[in-house]
DNA sequence: GAGTGGTCTAGACCACCGT
DNA sequence: CGGTGGTCTAGACCACTCA
Protein backbone atom coordinates (compact mmCIF):
# COMPACT_ATOMS: atom_id res chain seq x y z
CA UNK A 1 0.00 0.00 0.00
CA UNK A 2 1.77 3.41 -1.36
CA UNK A 3 1.68 5.90 1.46
CA UNK A 4 0.49 8.49 -0.47
CA UNK A 5 -2.74 6.20 -0.27
CA UNK A 6 -2.47 5.90 3.64
CA UNK A 7 -2.44 9.09 3.94
CA UNK A 8 -5.36 9.09 2.53
CA UNK A 9 -7.23 7.37 4.22
CA UNK A 10 -5.93 8.53 7.33
CA UNK A 11 -7.34 12.05 6.34
CA UNK A 12 -10.62 10.97 5.00
CA UNK A 13 -10.88 8.92 8.14
CA UNK A 14 -10.60 12.52 10.24
CA UNK A 15 -13.52 14.22 7.84
CA UNK A 16 -15.38 11.01 8.30
CA UNK A 17 -15.51 11.40 11.46
CA UNK A 18 -15.58 14.68 12.14
CA UNK A 19 -12.00 15.53 14.01
CA UNK A 20 -12.02 17.45 10.57
CA UNK A 21 -15.11 19.51 9.90
CA UNK A 22 -16.14 21.14 7.05
CA UNK A 23 -14.38 24.68 7.06
CA UNK A 24 -11.77 23.17 8.71
CA UNK A 25 -8.36 23.94 7.13
CA UNK A 26 -5.53 21.48 6.46
CA UNK A 27 -2.04 21.50 7.95
CA UNK A 28 -0.23 22.75 4.94
CA UNK A 29 1.14 20.62 2.48
CA UNK A 30 4.80 21.56 3.66
CA UNK A 31 3.14 20.57 7.46
CA UNK A 32 2.12 17.29 6.21
CA UNK A 33 4.84 16.53 4.76
CA UNK A 34 7.11 17.07 7.98
CA UNK A 35 4.49 15.07 9.69
CA UNK A 36 4.27 12.20 8.26
CA UNK A 37 8.05 12.32 6.24
CA UNK A 38 6.65 12.42 2.84
CA UNK A 39 7.97 14.63 0.12
CA UNK A 40 5.85 17.40 -0.99
CA UNK A 41 5.06 15.44 -4.36
CA UNK A 42 3.95 12.62 -2.24
CA UNK A 43 1.52 15.03 -0.06
CA UNK A 44 0.24 16.71 -2.91
CA UNK A 45 -0.58 13.42 -4.66
CA UNK A 46 -3.05 12.41 -1.71
CA UNK A 47 -4.55 15.37 -1.80
CA UNK A 48 -5.40 15.06 -5.07
CA UNK A 49 -7.33 12.16 -4.56
CA UNK A 50 -9.63 13.46 -1.92
CA UNK A 51 -9.85 16.71 -3.96
CA UNK A 52 -11.12 14.81 -6.96
CA UNK A 53 -13.93 12.86 -4.45
CA UNK A 54 -15.23 15.95 -3.25
CA UNK A 55 -14.10 16.11 0.13
CA UNK A 56 -11.17 19.13 0.67
CA UNK A 57 -10.57 21.74 -2.23
CA UNK A 58 -7.81 23.80 -2.22
CA UNK A 59 -7.00 27.61 -2.52
CA UNK A 60 -3.82 29.04 -4.04
CA UNK A 61 -2.82 31.03 -1.56
CA UNK A 62 -4.47 30.40 1.46
CA UNK A 63 -4.66 26.52 2.31
CA UNK A 64 -7.24 23.54 1.42
CA UNK A 65 -9.79 23.15 3.24
CA UNK A 66 -12.26 20.66 4.13
CA UNK A 67 -15.85 20.76 1.96
CA UNK A 68 -19.09 20.40 2.95
CA UNK A 69 -20.15 17.47 1.36
CA UNK A 70 -22.65 17.89 -1.46
CA UNK A 71 -25.32 15.47 0.10
CA UNK A 72 -28.23 16.69 -2.05
CA UNK A 73 -26.82 15.60 -5.33
CA UNK A 74 -26.35 12.25 -6.71
CA UNK A 75 -24.58 10.48 -9.36
CA UNK A 76 -26.05 7.72 -11.10
CA UNK A 77 -23.84 5.29 -13.18
CA UNK A 78 -25.43 2.38 -15.83
CA UNK A 79 -22.54 0.23 -17.26
CA UNK A 80 -23.07 -1.94 -20.42
CA UNK A 81 -26.28 -4.20 -19.40
CA UNK A 82 -23.76 -7.58 -19.02
CA UNK A 83 -21.29 -5.49 -16.61
CA UNK A 84 -24.45 -3.72 -14.93
CA UNK A 85 -25.63 -6.88 -13.92
CA UNK A 86 -22.77 -8.83 -12.96
CA UNK A 87 -21.45 -6.01 -10.53
CA UNK A 88 -25.06 -6.38 -8.85
CA UNK A 89 -23.77 -9.88 -8.91
CA UNK A 90 -26.80 -11.26 -11.15
CA UNK A 91 -26.37 -12.91 -13.95
CA UNK A 92 -26.82 -11.89 -17.43
CA UNK A 93 -28.40 -13.52 -19.76
CA UNK A 94 -29.74 -11.73 -23.14
CA UNK A 95 -32.74 -13.32 -25.80
CA UNK A 96 -32.38 -12.24 -29.04
CA UNK A 97 -36.43 -11.64 -29.91
CA UNK A 98 -36.24 -10.19 -33.44
CA UNK A 99 -34.25 -9.32 -36.18
CA UNK A 100 -35.62 -7.44 -39.24
CA UNK A 101 -34.78 -5.08 -41.95
CA UNK A 102 -37.80 -3.25 -42.56
CA UNK A 103 -38.50 0.76 -44.36
CA UNK A 104 -37.66 3.29 -41.82
CA UNK A 105 -40.71 4.74 -39.88
CA UNK A 106 -41.15 8.61 -40.84
CA UNK A 107 -39.88 8.95 -36.78
CA UNK A 108 -36.69 6.70 -37.31
CA UNK A 109 -35.71 7.34 -40.60
CA UNK A 110 -35.56 11.00 -39.60
CA UNK A 111 -33.47 10.44 -36.30
CA UNK A 112 -31.09 8.31 -38.57
CA UNK A 113 -30.84 11.00 -41.20
CA UNK A 114 -32.63 8.61 -43.96
CA UNK A 115 -34.29 9.36 -47.18
CA UNK A 116 -37.92 8.84 -47.13
CA UNK A 117 -37.84 4.68 -47.32
CA UNK A 118 -34.48 3.60 -46.38
CA UNK A 119 -33.84 0.98 -44.56
CA UNK A 120 -33.49 0.61 -41.21
CA UNK A 121 -32.06 -2.61 -39.50
CA UNK A 122 -33.89 -3.65 -36.31
CA UNK A 123 -33.27 -5.73 -33.33
CA UNK A 124 -35.08 -6.68 -30.30
CA UNK A 125 -33.55 -8.28 -27.20
CA UNK A 126 -34.68 -9.45 -23.94
CA UNK A 127 -32.49 -8.94 -21.13
CA UNK A 128 -32.54 -10.77 -18.25
CA UNK A 129 -30.72 -11.65 -14.91
CA UNK A 130 -30.64 -15.40 -13.77
CA UNK A 131 -34.15 -16.09 -15.46
CA UNK A 132 -36.15 -13.00 -14.80
CA UNK A 133 -37.02 -10.11 -17.51
CA UNK A 134 -35.05 -7.20 -16.79
CA UNK A 135 -35.23 -5.28 -19.52
CA UNK A 136 -36.49 -4.81 -23.21
CA UNK A 137 -34.02 -3.20 -25.89
CA UNK A 138 -35.24 -2.26 -28.71
CA UNK A 139 -32.67 -0.68 -31.54
CA UNK A 140 -32.36 0.79 -34.63
CA UNK A 141 -29.82 1.38 -37.24
CA UNK A 142 -29.01 2.29 -41.28
CA UNK A 143 -28.84 -0.86 -42.86
CA UNK A 144 -26.13 -1.59 -44.59
CA UNK A 145 -26.30 -3.87 -48.00
CA UNK A 146 -24.73 -7.23 -47.93
CA UNK A 147 -23.85 -7.46 -44.29
CA UNK A 148 -24.59 -10.25 -42.95
CA UNK A 149 -26.40 -10.75 -39.85
CA UNK A 150 -24.97 -12.47 -37.50
CA UNK A 151 -27.22 -13.82 -34.65
CA UNK A 152 -24.71 -14.76 -32.65
CA UNK A 153 -23.21 -11.92 -32.12
CA UNK A 154 -26.89 -9.73 -31.88
CA UNK A 155 -27.49 -11.86 -28.97
CA UNK A 156 -23.79 -11.03 -26.75
CA UNK A 157 -22.39 -7.25 -28.12
CA UNK A 158 -23.24 -3.79 -27.07
CA UNK A 159 -25.18 -1.57 -29.35
CA UNK A 160 -22.02 0.19 -30.22
CA UNK A 161 -20.12 -2.76 -30.82
CA UNK A 162 -23.35 -4.24 -32.77
CA UNK A 163 -23.13 -0.94 -35.51
CA UNK A 164 -19.03 -1.36 -35.37
CA UNK A 165 -19.05 -4.30 -36.40
CA UNK A 166 -22.27 -4.17 -38.96
CA UNK A 167 -22.14 -1.39 -40.63
CA UNK A 168 -18.43 0.85 -41.37
CA UNK A 169 -19.36 3.65 -39.26
CA UNK A 170 -17.82 3.94 -36.37
CA UNK A 171 -20.13 5.12 -33.22
CA UNK A 172 -17.67 7.72 -31.56
CA UNK A 173 -20.18 9.78 -29.05
CA UNK A 174 -22.95 8.81 -27.39
CA UNK A 175 -26.46 10.23 -25.89
CA UNK A 176 -28.50 9.12 -23.19
CA UNK A 177 -31.67 9.86 -22.00
CA UNK A 178 -33.42 8.50 -18.69
CA UNK A 179 -37.15 9.01 -17.79
CA UNK A 180 -39.68 7.08 -16.56
CA UNK A 181 -42.52 5.50 -18.47
CA UNK A 182 -45.55 2.52 -17.91
CA UNK A 183 -45.13 -0.56 -19.50
CA UNK A 184 -46.76 -0.53 -22.76
CA UNK A 185 -49.39 -3.35 -23.46
CA UNK A 186 -46.66 -5.27 -25.75
CA UNK A 187 -43.66 -5.48 -23.04
CA UNK A 188 -45.85 -6.33 -20.54
CA UNK A 189 -46.05 -10.17 -21.24
CA UNK A 190 -42.33 -10.00 -22.62
CA UNK A 191 -41.20 -8.83 -19.51
CA UNK A 192 -43.87 -10.23 -17.36
CA UNK A 193 -45.08 -7.52 -15.39
CA UNK A 194 -48.61 -5.92 -15.69
CA UNK A 195 -48.78 -3.49 -18.64
CA UNK A 196 -49.16 0.16 -16.76
CA UNK A 197 -46.43 -0.90 -14.67
CA UNK A 198 -43.68 1.42 -13.60
CA UNK A 199 -40.61 1.17 -15.52
CA UNK A 200 -37.34 3.11 -16.57
CA UNK A 201 -37.17 3.80 -20.38
CA UNK A 202 -32.95 4.48 -21.32
CA UNK A 203 -32.62 6.26 -24.50
CA UNK A 204 -29.59 5.89 -26.43
CA UNK A 205 -28.16 7.86 -29.39
CA UNK A 206 -24.91 6.78 -31.51
CA UNK A 207 -23.06 9.20 -32.97
CA UNK A 208 -20.16 8.88 -35.81
CA UNK A 209 -17.52 11.29 -36.06
CA UNK A 210 -19.34 13.47 -38.84
CA UNK A 211 -22.36 14.20 -36.26
CA UNK A 212 -24.68 12.08 -37.85
CA UNK A 213 -27.14 9.43 -36.27
CA UNK A 214 -25.51 5.94 -36.60
CA UNK A 215 -27.94 3.99 -34.42
CA UNK A 216 -30.97 4.89 -32.03
CA UNK A 217 -33.26 3.07 -29.74
CA UNK A 218 -34.08 2.40 -25.97
CA UNK A 219 -34.14 0.07 -23.42
CA UNK A 220 -37.34 -0.25 -20.95
CA UNK A 221 -36.09 -1.62 -17.69
CA UNK A 222 -38.72 -3.09 -15.04
CA UNK A 223 -38.98 -0.99 -12.17
CA UNK A 224 -40.04 -3.47 -9.91
CA UNK A 225 -36.47 -5.17 -10.28
CA UNK A 226 -33.97 -2.29 -11.35
CA UNK A 227 -33.34 0.94 -9.42
CA UNK A 228 -30.38 3.33 -9.29
CA UNK A 229 -28.23 4.24 -6.29
CA UNK A 230 -25.53 6.77 -5.88
CA UNK A 231 -23.39 6.59 -2.51
CA UNK A 232 -20.44 7.83 -1.32
CA UNK A 233 -17.72 5.11 -0.76
CA UNK A 234 -14.62 5.04 1.43
CA UNK A 235 -11.20 4.69 -0.43
CA UNK A 236 -11.04 0.50 -0.92
CA UNK A 237 -7.99 -1.04 1.50
CA UNK A 238 -7.37 -3.48 -1.21
CA UNK A 239 -7.76 -3.11 -4.59
CA UNK B 1 -1.43 27.61 -19.70
CA UNK B 2 0.95 24.89 -17.91
CA UNK B 3 3.10 22.64 -20.02
CA UNK B 4 1.60 19.57 -18.96
CA UNK B 5 -2.22 21.03 -20.36
CA UNK B 6 -0.99 21.58 -23.64
CA UNK B 7 0.49 17.96 -24.32
CA UNK B 8 -3.24 17.17 -22.63
CA UNK B 9 -4.71 18.85 -25.56
CA UNK B 10 -1.99 17.93 -28.63
CA UNK B 11 -2.81 13.99 -27.75
CA UNK B 12 -6.46 14.74 -27.49
CA UNK B 13 -6.50 15.96 -30.15
CA UNK B 14 -4.42 13.18 -32.03
CA UNK B 15 -6.66 10.70 -30.54
CA UNK B 16 -9.95 12.59 -31.40
CA UNK B 17 -8.72 13.20 -35.14
CA UNK B 18 -8.02 9.44 -35.28
CA UNK B 19 -4.64 9.77 -36.05
CA UNK B 20 -4.11 7.63 -32.68
CA UNK B 21 -7.03 4.92 -32.44
CA UNK B 22 -8.11 3.15 -30.13
CA UNK B 23 -6.10 0.46 -29.12
CA UNK B 24 -3.03 1.93 -30.05
CA UNK B 25 -0.33 2.74 -27.87
CA UNK B 26 1.26 5.50 -27.14
CA UNK B 27 5.09 7.03 -27.08
CA UNK B 28 6.62 5.44 -23.56
CA UNK B 29 6.76 8.42 -20.82
CA UNK B 30 10.45 8.83 -21.54
CA UNK B 31 10.12 8.95 -25.13
CA UNK B 32 7.26 11.71 -24.55
CA UNK B 33 9.74 13.44 -22.38
CA UNK B 34 12.36 13.60 -24.61
CA UNK B 35 9.83 14.78 -27.47
CA UNK B 36 8.60 17.74 -26.09
CA UNK B 37 11.44 18.53 -23.42
CA UNK B 38 9.61 17.59 -20.38
CA UNK B 39 10.34 15.96 -17.48
CA UNK B 40 8.67 12.51 -17.02
CA UNK B 41 6.63 13.81 -13.75
CA UNK B 42 5.66 16.56 -16.08
CA UNK B 43 4.51 14.06 -18.67
CA UNK B 44 2.37 11.88 -16.45
CA UNK B 45 0.84 14.69 -14.88
CA UNK B 46 -0.70 15.28 -18.59
CA UNK B 47 -1.57 11.75 -18.98
CA UNK B 48 -3.51 11.49 -15.54
CA UNK B 49 -5.72 13.60 -17.12
CA UNK B 50 -6.50 11.24 -20.21
CA UNK B 51 -6.69 8.83 -18.11
CA UNK B 52 -9.46 10.31 -15.78
CA UNK B 53 -11.15 11.30 -19.19
CA UNK B 54 -11.63 7.33 -20.29
CA UNK B 55 -9.54 8.04 -23.27
CA UNK B 56 -6.13 5.98 -22.23
CA UNK B 57 -5.23 3.61 -20.03
CA UNK B 58 -1.72 2.40 -18.82
CA UNK B 59 -0.50 -1.07 -18.05
CA UNK B 60 2.12 -1.34 -16.22
CA UNK B 61 4.87 -3.14 -17.59
CA UNK B 62 3.53 -2.54 -21.48
CA UNK B 63 2.48 0.70 -22.16
CA UNK B 64 -0.41 3.29 -22.06
CA UNK B 65 -2.95 2.80 -24.40
CA UNK B 66 -5.86 4.17 -26.91
CA UNK B 67 -8.93 3.26 -24.81
CA UNK B 68 -12.21 2.40 -26.64
CA UNK B 69 -15.02 4.97 -25.40
CA UNK B 70 -17.48 3.76 -23.45
CA UNK B 71 -20.72 4.62 -25.47
CA UNK B 72 -22.83 1.82 -23.68
CA UNK B 73 -22.30 3.54 -20.22
CA UNK B 74 -24.45 6.42 -19.12
CA UNK B 75 -23.57 9.02 -16.08
CA UNK B 76 -26.32 10.79 -14.58
CA UNK B 77 -26.16 13.69 -11.95
CA UNK B 78 -28.97 15.45 -10.01
CA UNK B 79 -27.94 18.54 -8.27
CA UNK B 80 -29.65 19.87 -5.78
CA UNK B 81 -33.03 21.35 -6.72
CA UNK B 82 -32.21 25.02 -7.35
CA UNK B 83 -28.43 24.39 -9.06
CA UNK B 84 -30.42 21.79 -11.01
CA UNK B 85 -33.10 23.87 -12.27
CA UNK B 86 -30.60 26.94 -12.74
CA UNK B 87 -28.71 24.52 -14.42
CA UNK B 88 -31.40 23.64 -17.11
CA UNK B 89 -31.97 27.13 -17.15
CA UNK B 90 -35.28 27.26 -15.27
CA UNK B 91 -36.21 29.50 -12.25
CA UNK B 92 -36.89 26.96 -9.43
CA UNK B 93 -39.00 28.04 -6.87
CA UNK B 94 -40.67 26.17 -3.88
CA UNK B 95 -44.02 26.07 -1.61
CA UNK B 96 -44.00 24.66 1.92
CA UNK B 97 -46.99 22.81 2.01
CA UNK B 98 -46.50 21.58 5.35
CA UNK B 99 -44.49 21.13 8.55
CA UNK B 100 -45.41 18.57 11.31
CA UNK B 101 -43.97 17.18 14.54
CA UNK B 102 -45.61 13.78 14.57
CA UNK B 103 -45.33 10.47 16.36
CA UNK B 104 -43.57 8.51 14.18
CA UNK B 105 -45.18 5.93 11.80
CA UNK B 106 -43.16 2.36 12.54
CA UNK B 107 -42.15 2.50 9.41
CA UNK B 108 -40.13 5.92 9.36
CA UNK B 109 -39.50 5.76 13.14
CA UNK B 110 -37.20 2.18 12.14
CA UNK B 111 -35.30 4.20 9.83
CA UNK B 112 -34.36 7.07 11.63
CA UNK B 113 -33.38 4.36 14.86
CA UNK B 114 -36.33 6.08 16.84
CA UNK B 115 -37.96 4.29 20.23
CA UNK B 116 -41.76 3.34 19.90
CA UNK B 117 -43.71 6.55 19.82
CA UNK B 118 -40.56 8.79 19.02
CA UNK B 119 -41.33 12.18 17.55
CA UNK B 120 -39.88 13.42 13.93
CA UNK B 121 -40.53 16.44 12.24
CA UNK B 122 -41.74 16.44 8.61
CA UNK B 123 -42.44 18.33 5.89
CA UNK B 124 -43.75 18.80 2.78
CA UNK B 125 -42.48 20.89 -0.67
CA UNK B 126 -43.35 21.38 -3.86
CA UNK B 127 -40.58 22.44 -6.05
CA UNK B 128 -41.44 24.29 -9.25
CA UNK B 129 -39.62 25.51 -12.37
CA UNK B 130 -41.34 29.01 -13.43
CA UNK B 131 -45.37 27.89 -12.51
CA UNK B 132 -44.62 24.27 -13.21
CA UNK B 133 -44.65 22.10 -10.19
CA UNK B 134 -41.79 19.50 -11.24
CA UNK B 135 -41.18 17.71 -7.97
CA UNK B 136 -43.24 16.92 -4.72
CA UNK B 137 -40.73 16.44 -1.59
CA UNK B 138 -41.44 14.47 1.80
CA UNK B 139 -38.85 14.48 4.09
CA UNK B 140 -38.76 13.02 7.84
CA UNK B 141 -35.73 14.04 10.54
CA UNK B 142 -35.59 13.46 14.60
CA UNK B 143 -37.53 15.86 16.19
CA UNK B 144 -35.17 18.01 18.50
CA UNK B 145 -37.14 19.59 21.68
CA UNK B 146 -37.14 23.11 22.22
CA UNK B 147 -35.65 23.34 17.93
CA UNK B 148 -37.94 26.79 16.59
CA UNK B 149 -39.17 25.70 13.29
CA UNK B 150 -38.22 28.29 11.02
CA UNK B 151 -40.54 28.52 7.61
CA UNK B 152 -37.88 31.03 5.76
CA UNK B 153 -35.62 28.45 6.13
CA UNK B 154 -37.34 25.53 5.55
CA UNK B 155 -38.51 27.17 2.21
CA UNK B 156 -35.12 27.47 0.98
CA UNK B 157 -32.78 25.43 1.99
CA UNK B 158 -31.50 21.61 1.37
CA UNK B 159 -32.73 18.73 3.28
CA UNK B 160 -29.28 18.54 4.48
CA UNK B 161 -29.12 22.21 5.13
CA UNK B 162 -32.64 21.80 7.20
CA UNK B 163 -31.49 18.77 9.20
CA UNK B 164 -27.59 20.71 9.97
CA UNK B 165 -29.38 24.05 11.18
CA UNK B 166 -32.62 22.26 13.11
CA UNK B 167 -30.95 19.33 14.56
CA UNK B 168 -27.36 19.20 16.44
CA UNK B 169 -26.23 15.84 14.10
CA UNK B 170 -24.33 17.16 10.75
CA UNK B 171 -24.73 14.50 8.28
CA UNK B 172 -22.18 13.41 6.08
CA UNK B 173 -22.85 10.93 3.95
CA UNK B 174 -25.70 10.19 1.71
CA UNK B 175 -27.22 7.24 -0.10
CA UNK B 176 -29.60 8.03 -2.86
CA UNK B 177 -31.99 5.65 -4.82
CA UNK B 178 -33.82 6.47 -7.86
CA UNK B 179 -36.39 4.42 -9.26
CA UNK B 180 -39.81 5.02 -11.66
CA UNK B 181 -43.33 4.94 -10.08
CA UNK B 182 -46.85 5.88 -10.35
CA UNK B 183 -47.74 9.27 -9.15
CA UNK B 184 -50.47 8.65 -6.28
CA UNK B 185 -53.92 10.04 -5.44
CA UNK B 186 -52.60 12.45 -3.17
CA UNK B 187 -49.97 13.53 -5.03
CA UNK B 188 -51.68 13.81 -8.67
CA UNK B 189 -53.21 17.23 -8.25
CA UNK B 190 -50.31 18.59 -6.50
CA UNK B 191 -48.09 17.70 -9.38
CA UNK B 192 -50.67 19.02 -11.57
CA UNK B 193 -50.91 15.46 -13.14
CA UNK B 194 -53.26 12.37 -13.24
CA UNK B 195 -52.86 10.11 -10.57
CA UNK B 196 -50.84 6.97 -12.15
CA UNK B 197 -48.74 9.38 -14.50
CA UNK B 198 -45.20 7.69 -14.93
CA UNK B 199 -42.57 9.78 -12.17
CA UNK B 200 -39.38 9.09 -10.81
CA UNK B 201 -39.34 8.96 -7.23
CA UNK B 202 -35.48 9.90 -5.53
CA UNK B 203 -34.91 8.43 -2.17
CA UNK B 204 -32.75 9.74 0.15
CA UNK B 205 -30.44 8.78 3.22
CA UNK B 206 -28.68 11.02 5.57
CA UNK B 207 -25.90 9.44 7.80
CA UNK B 208 -24.42 11.21 10.93
CA UNK B 209 -20.84 10.24 11.64
CA UNK B 210 -21.50 7.18 13.86
CA UNK B 211 -23.78 5.62 10.86
CA UNK B 212 -27.39 6.45 12.22
CA UNK B 213 -29.81 7.84 9.85
CA UNK B 214 -30.12 11.61 10.44
CA UNK B 215 -32.48 11.92 7.59
CA UNK B 216 -35.11 9.71 5.27
CA UNK B 217 -36.94 10.90 2.84
CA UNK B 218 -38.00 11.33 -0.86
CA UNK B 219 -38.79 13.43 -4.04
CA UNK B 220 -40.89 12.79 -6.53
CA UNK B 221 -40.46 14.07 -10.20
CA UNK B 222 -43.13 14.67 -13.19
CA UNK B 223 -42.01 12.48 -15.97
CA UNK B 224 -42.95 14.41 -18.29
CA UNK B 225 -41.03 17.29 -17.30
CA UNK B 226 -38.14 15.97 -15.68
CA UNK B 227 -35.72 13.72 -17.51
CA UNK B 228 -31.96 12.77 -17.22
CA UNK B 229 -29.36 13.12 -19.52
CA UNK B 230 -26.12 11.45 -19.76
CA UNK B 231 -23.68 13.01 -22.85
CA UNK B 232 -20.11 11.60 -23.17
CA UNK B 233 -18.06 14.00 -25.48
CA UNK B 234 -15.26 13.53 -27.75
CA UNK B 235 -13.50 16.56 -25.15
CA UNK B 236 -13.54 20.09 -23.99
CA UNK B 237 -10.78 22.99 -26.14
CA UNK B 238 -10.28 25.74 -23.68
CA UNK B 239 -10.58 25.68 -20.20
C1' DG C 1 17.74 -7.86 -19.54
C1' DA C 2 15.73 -3.92 -21.42
C1' DG C 3 11.78 -1.24 -21.29
C1' DT C 4 7.41 0.01 -19.11
C1' DG C 5 4.46 2.38 -15.81
C1' DG C 6 4.01 3.36 -10.40
C1' DT C 7 6.03 5.64 -6.80
C1' DC C 8 9.08 8.71 -4.29
C1' DT C 9 12.54 12.45 -3.23
C1' DA C 10 14.65 17.07 -2.49
C1' DG C 11 15.15 20.55 -4.33
C1' DA C 12 13.21 24.86 -7.31
C1' DC C 13 10.36 29.04 -9.15
C1' DC C 14 5.88 31.12 -9.57
C1' DA C 15 1.32 33.57 -8.52
C1' DC C 16 -1.43 34.39 -5.02
C1' DC C 17 -3.00 35.75 -0.29
C1' DG C 18 -2.94 37.72 4.18
C1' DT C 19 -0.71 40.82 7.45
C1' DC D 1 6.78 40.03 3.73
C1' DG D 2 6.25 34.93 4.69
C1' DG D 3 3.30 31.21 3.78
C1' DT D 4 0.23 28.91 0.60
C1' DG D 5 -0.85 25.93 -3.29
C1' DG D 6 0.52 25.10 -8.59
C1' DT D 7 4.03 23.62 -11.37
C1' DC D 8 8.38 21.64 -12.79
C1' DT D 9 12.93 19.07 -12.67
C1' DA D 10 16.40 15.28 -12.63
C1' DG D 11 17.32 11.99 -10.60
C1' DA D 12 15.96 7.16 -8.10
C1' DC D 13 14.02 2.28 -6.98
C1' DC D 14 10.37 -1.05 -7.72
C1' DA D 15 7.26 -4.64 -9.97
C1' DC D 16 5.89 -5.91 -14.03
C1' DT D 17 6.02 -7.59 -19.07
C1' DC D 18 8.03 -9.20 -23.08
C1' DA D 19 11.38 -11.01 -26.00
Amino acid sequence: MPPYFQLAQILEQKILSGELRPGDSLPSENQLGREYNLSRMTVRKCLSILAERGLISAHPGRGTFVSRPALDRAVFTIEEFHKEMSRRGLNPEARLLAVKVLKAPAEIGEKLGLEEGGRVMYFCRLLLAGDTPMALERKYMRFKKGSPILENELQYKAFSEVISMHSDVLPVRSRMILRPVLVGEEDGPLLQVPAGSPALCLEQYLYAADETVAGWGFFVFRGDRFSLVSEIRPLKEVE
